[in-house]
DNA sequence: AATGCTTTTTACCAAATGGTAAATGTTTTC
DNA sequence: GAAAACATTTACCATTTGGTAAAAAGCATT
């Protein structure tokens, strides 16, 4: 809860009324190992918080692979923003890889919270950008590196997080198949 | 000119005198093929908005290789956003690969801009998350298709663009090698 | 048309990765 | 603790991609 907080004060103040406001919206959800935040398909009803657990986002190709895109640990925001921003239909799933505990928000309390709250929108979009941004720079070794360095970077950029998820997410977050990252690791070992 | 105003308004209203504004502080500057818009090691002065030609981003691996990442067309921004908006030096930069017009802000204008017009900052973010976004939705198959795929879906998402730009940037962009790509060209005639 | 310059393709072989299925290891459940 | 279910590794070989250098093609300049 603090977590929360604080992670928010990092991109703009705000005073204890407007915190205890936000927080009075908030609503704590509780999500088994596998289940689903958001579903391709339907409309995203909430953005997440993510207290404790470790959530992936993941979609299917046109050739019905199941691909991991992203990984979120604690203290992250969990939302398929644009779809939740806009209220349209997802095209891809956030799932629970651990047991999860999350702060969420209704659009409407969301909305609420934009309206009352002056320069609460300021705050929201650098959220924003600042994780789309990760995104991007976690995402670009992906592509021009060899699959060995990929894995290397992925442990560096997600300390311990390789023993917290299936390897199987983790070989096709790297883009490669799961024997290729077995092979992988024992190489390096 | 007209695209550049038609591009803002896409996403938000501004009235005419706010237009006139910003207008007023745009320069027109062309760039040569090749000529860097915004280099490695400096910190970015302008923000701009490409009229004509083509631009493309990259930066050194640590393997000293040039890497693409992004290419840009025109009729859309072109900025080291971050390091721009923060003053901060770059660690990419961005270059024209043909002969280049924009439209550019420098740091003092564009603040000024955002200072004077209220809700511009919203347009601004609106823009930003808007790229950031086209970003990770090009690039995502990079990462989960093979050579062939990506190679398709890159003459999906950029028409043209094949004709117009070195094929050695693109098979960086794609995360091959130059043979490779051509040998991809080739098995697809 | 000839020259030099750059870009693209080709050819060669080595290395990395994919596909599949079986074997092993690990966890869960009863 | 045994059985079942699931996760991971291994082994096999086919295919793709990488690395390098040379050849060919394309472009500009004269």
């Amino acid at each position: 809860m603090e977590a929360f907080v604080n992670y928010i004060l990092q991109f703009g103040n705000l005073n204890s009324q407007q915190i205890e406001l936000i927080l009075s919206k908030a609503q704590m959800l509780a999500l088994a190992k596998d289940a689903y935040f958001s579903e391709a398909g339907k409309i995203p009803r909430y953005v997440g918080f993510l207290l404790k657990g470790v959530t992936r986002f993941c979609y299917y190709n046109n050739r019905s692979e199941e691909i991991t895109h992203s990984f979120v640990e604690e203290n992250n925001f969990v939302s398929d923003q644009q779809k939740f921003e806009s209220q349209i239909i997802a095209s891809e799933y956030i799932q629970a890889i651990t047991d999860c505990e999350m702060l969420v928000f209704s659009k409407k309390d969301w909305d609420e919270i934009g309206n009352t709250i002056v320069g609460w929108k300021d705050i929201e979009h650098l959220i924003v950008k600042n994780c789309l941004l990760k995104t991007i720079e976690r995402r670009s070794p992906l592509v021009s590196e060899d699959a060995t360095t990929r894995y290397l970077s992925f442990i560096d950029q997600f300390p311990g997080l390789i023993n917290r998820v299936p390897l199987s997410y983790v070989a096709s977050y790297l883009g490669i198949t799961q024997p290729s990252l077995s092979r992988i690791r024992k190489n390096i070992r």
